[in-house]
RNA sequence: CGGGCUAUAGCGCAGUCUGGUAGCGCGUCCGUCUGGGGGACGGGAGGUCGUAGGUUCGAAUCCUGCUAGCCCGACCA
């Protein structure tokens, strides 16, 4: 892409509605435009995030072998009534009437749809274990809505649910999602950690939260020290095993780690006191398992080996994609910008004309943007005559975590430069060798989509 | 929903107390000079001062209602 071509509308100064980074960041980088209270609009540069951190979690959802499928955002209120959670939700759910009168919501979840579509269409148990999830905007009329799209009433949500014939099968279901969930958060350059957590309204036993560790988190966090050392990394796991899931769950939740919701200071306190921390945490994902909860409200039996109908063993499980752009932020910035971690970032690597209107600049950028394009990277060109600070201070708050300088000085010993965001640190090669440094770079991280 | 506060140009703000020609910085547009970390000079565009009503010869300014947004709290992914 080309700067002049794009929609990039930066700030220099910080809109006085933006209390914390990422809210700040994400304006200054001209990523959202607030429409109303906890309500964004996704400009090109966001929305392009957005999409990267959608496709990633398409990604290894379809890896662990669940099915995508997409359910309205508008939904009758007689299901829910159904469940019992209609009254049970509150004022946090918003409610319309439909020009007939009838009870309409817009859907902070979808347990109660996803059920009524079981029900109606699974009846054997030969059709299980089954997983099916969505990608879908959420809307919870939080009281206060703060901290950008952190906090935001509408909310893109990844919301999945899972039909099993046993409670053994259905936690191996929520074993599965522990595991693509660590991977899911690792590709986008996040430590998330899993931590024992409290139902709320889903319901339930077994859950646990997926927290990001940032000084600006909303929940108190307490946790063994030893957690923070471990890695997923690039482990080949069996999804439909079940002793390989639930291992890495032992792996990952052995360890103390809880939220003040469910922390217990004498469990703590047997943790060594050199390892024990108290921080702050976003909260980026939970998984469930509630068993029947809604299976006996519904109706939703599949008939076993002996023909007897049964409830089926459920779960569900949530990441919140739109607020992992903020929570990402959040993890990764410094006082000029976003750092973004290479599986997210909306533009590989930036290219710095110094000189626009220099012959040989031009050429030479023109010929790295093409040859970075055709190698299937995404670069950002800024080809606009701003001067060298105004590009550079632009492209540190957009945070692409590469950059390719480019002047008549370096050219004329054939040399661009290449710097790393994060570390600050420049190397001068040949254009050639740029590209492929930067092509290498991101082989590990290529999002294919769907 | 309780408490506090704000609303003036795209963004950040002054002007309101004490009523009388709507301002500043940044951004933006045009031009010239510049050119390796937000450059200089010159010239422009852009605001029914959130909204409705009231007081007044006259309202951004005083009064009343409403709306929207922000902060603290309770609540929450």
């Amino acid at each position: 892409m080309r700067l002049s071509r794009y929609f990039l509308p930066v700030l220099k100064e910080t809109p006085a509605e933006a209390q914390i980074v990422s809210h700040r960041f994400m304006l200054r980088a001209g990523m959202i435009k607030q429409a109303s209270a906890g309500i964004y609009s996704w400009l090109p540069l966001g929305f392009k995030v957005l999409r990267k951190i959608e496709n990633i979690v398409h990604e290894e959802q379809l890896r662990a072998g669940h099915l995508p499928m997409l359910m309205p955002t508008l939904q009758s209120a007689d299901l829910w009534r159904e469940s019992g959670r209609y009254d049970d939700y509150g004022q946090e759910m918003l409610r319309m009437k439909d020009r007939h009168d009838r009870d309409m919501l817009f859907t902070p979840t979808a347990e109660e749809l996803i059920t009524d579509i079981f029900r109606g269409h699974v009846s054997s148990y030969r059709d299980l274990p089954l997983t099916m999830y969505q990608i879908q905007w959420k809307f919870r009329d939080e009281i206060r809505p703060r901290f950008g799209v952190m906090r935001g009433r509408e909310f893109l949500m990844k919301d999945g649910y899972n039909f099993d014939l046993t409670k053994e099968d259905a936690l191996h279901a929520y074993n599965r999602h522990l595991v693509s969930y660590l991977r899911t958060y690792e590709r986008m350059g996040l430590q998330a950690i899993p931590m024992r957590a409290d139902s709320g309204p889903i319901g339930g036993d077994d859950t646990h939260e997926f927290l990001v560790l940032a000084e600006t988190g909303e929940s108190e966090v307490f946790y063994d020290s030893e957690i923070t050392e471990l890695k997923f990394g690039d482990r080949d796991i069996d999804y439909t095993s079940k002793e390989q899931c639930h291992a890495v769950l032992e792996e990952f939740t052995s360890r103390y780690a809880r939220t003040d919701e469910t922390h217990d200071e004498a469990l703590f306190n047997q943790v060594p006191e050199a390892r024990r921390r108290v921080a702050r945490g976003i909260e980026v994902g939970q998984i469930f398992y509630f068993g029947t909860k809604y299976s006996e409200a519904m109706g939703a039996t599949v008939q076993g080996p002996d023909g007897k109908a049964v409830p089926v063993h459920m779960g569900s499980h949530g990441i919140g994609v739109s607020r992992l752009v903020g929570a990402i932020i959040e993890a990764s910035h410094d006082e000029r910008g976003i750092i973004w971690p290479e599986g997210v970032t909306p533009f590989h690597v930036g290219i710095v004309n110094l000189k626009t209107g220099d012959a040989e600049a031009d050429a030479a950028c023109e010929t790295l943007y093409a040859a970075l394009t055709a190698k299937g990277l995404e670069p950002l060109y800024d080809d606009t005559d701003e001067r060298a600070g105004g590009k550079f201070a632009t492209m540190d708050l957009i945070g692409l975590p590469w950059r390719i300088t480019v002047g008549p000085r370096g050219l004329k010993n054939g040399v661009v430069e290449l710097t790393c965001r994060r570390t600050g640190e420049s190397e001068e090669m040949s254009p050639e060798a740029a590209i492929d440094r930067v092509a290498q770079i991101f082989a590990p991280h290529m999002v294919r989509g769907l």
